[in-house]
DNA sequence: GTCTATAGTTGGATAGAC
DNA sequence: GTCTATCCAACTATAGAC
């Protein structure tokens, strides 16, 4: 007979709770997924890593794909979420500086990916996975899982950056994501031989100068026409 | 010392100069594996697209792997050997700045990735394709083809920064070529939607300015000591 | 050097029992 | 819901003719 399981609550791998096996495929997709990339990663590797069969994988999913996609949103979505509360409060403090909301951006991401367990490897290459994914099928996801924060950020930093031209600005913010990725997603010690990890904290003081600055220099001041109620810079 | 020479001539298709059988192999897959990546571009469609048979790349390279290695060091060496011929014509004129440094570094990838012809295209997608790889097959690839570059490019750096921690300068620089791979490898679209795919002198300018300040903001002023003989390195 | 043909493996997806 | 067993397609790599 079916033994009743318990609560579905959110997926906690680590912990002795025993997740369902939906749960359990999920977490052994990111994992693999994170590990080695759409592609490389088969259902059959996940089944196995899940303690499931292949056909579990296909009643829960459907597809590859469908698994794919359901792990990533299930991933993203609650760093996403973070990040927007995060900005959500600083807001309702008062007017955040470009540092601040760079910060609250990249925050989520490195809590997330700090440490050295499975999970923090997940979630540190993750976002690598997704932004190289050489698909046409995860297109759609960008929009959906990050079409928000996108928003919600690109308006807050123009707000914190007055009488400057904004036109550079996405193209800034993007630049930052990708070194976010980068930095996160473990190559940064393959190229450079960067011995040290770098841990989270100083990692997020570290990205989190260079993005901001970046955004900065990305938004020259914008020439004001004779006023005399305006601070000036040289050019 | 380097002396700036003209690139290599690279295998060019679609001139009427007809290539080699390798040649044809080493563009076929130079296009595939920017577009799909390592795990789903297979031999059959690197010799189909090269109108060779798969046997045809098992003589000449022995192996997919080995085909991919050839690959990613045929597109990426001539980059980086124009990098430090760049390096090297700033440095015989005198000291160069940060931004004349960076610039240098990323000038070559965005010249050899303009316009919007396959080439250009391969080119922009092919550092992504090798920086997020998700093989331990070609951990040896990187010091080979980036090791020299890196070093050079750091100590080149080091000189443009004087009286200034040095500390953070690898991951700095390592976020710099986060950023110009995540901007130059197109999923800049993909999340924020910009429309306007931002042309090569116009990245190049947008990408030196974020990448050069970042830098600069990661590495602060030393605090000097009283000294009168020089500055001071942090212990 | 380049081909055709094929061996041997692994992949995604499905059928049907329980 | 989850399993075992199976189908069929695609892959890497090799053998051997020319």
């Amino acid at each position: 007979m079916t033994v009743p399981r318990p609560l579905p609550a959110a997926p906690v791998e680590g912990t002795g709770s025993p997740a369902s096996t939906k749960d359990r495929l999920l977490t052994a997709a990111a994992n693999l997924l994170a590990e080695h990339g759409y592609e490389a990663v088969s259902i059959r590797a996940v089944t196995q890593a899940a303690g499931a069969s292949v056909s579990a994988a296909h009643y829960h999913f459907g597809s590859k794909e469908a698994l794919v996609r359901e792990t990533l949103r299930s991933r993203i979505q609650p760093m996403n979420t973070r990040r927007l509360a995060l900005l959500g409060a600083l807001e309702a403090e008062g007017e955040p500086s470009v540092r601040e909301i760079v910060e609250a951006f990249l925050r989520p991401a490195l809590e997330l990916s700090a440490g050295s367990d499975e999970a923090a490897l997940t979630y540190r290459r993750l976002p690598a996975s997704l932004h190289f994914m050489p698909l046409e099928r995860v297109r759609g996801l960008y929009q959906e899982i990050f079409g928000e924060v996108a928003k919600r950020f690109l308006a807050a930093l123009e707000r914190a950056l007055p009488g400057r031209s904004h036109a550079s600005l996405p193209l800034a913010f993007q630049l930052g994501i990708g070194a976010m990725v980068h930095a996160t997603g473990g190559h940064a010690e393959s190229i450079l031989g960067i011995e040290d990890p770098i841990e989270g904290d100083e990692m997020l003081a570290a990205l989190a100068r260079f993005v901001s600055q970046g955004i900065l220099a990305s938004c020259p001041l914008l020439e004001l026409e004779g006023g005399a109620d305006g601070p000036r810079r040289r050019p």
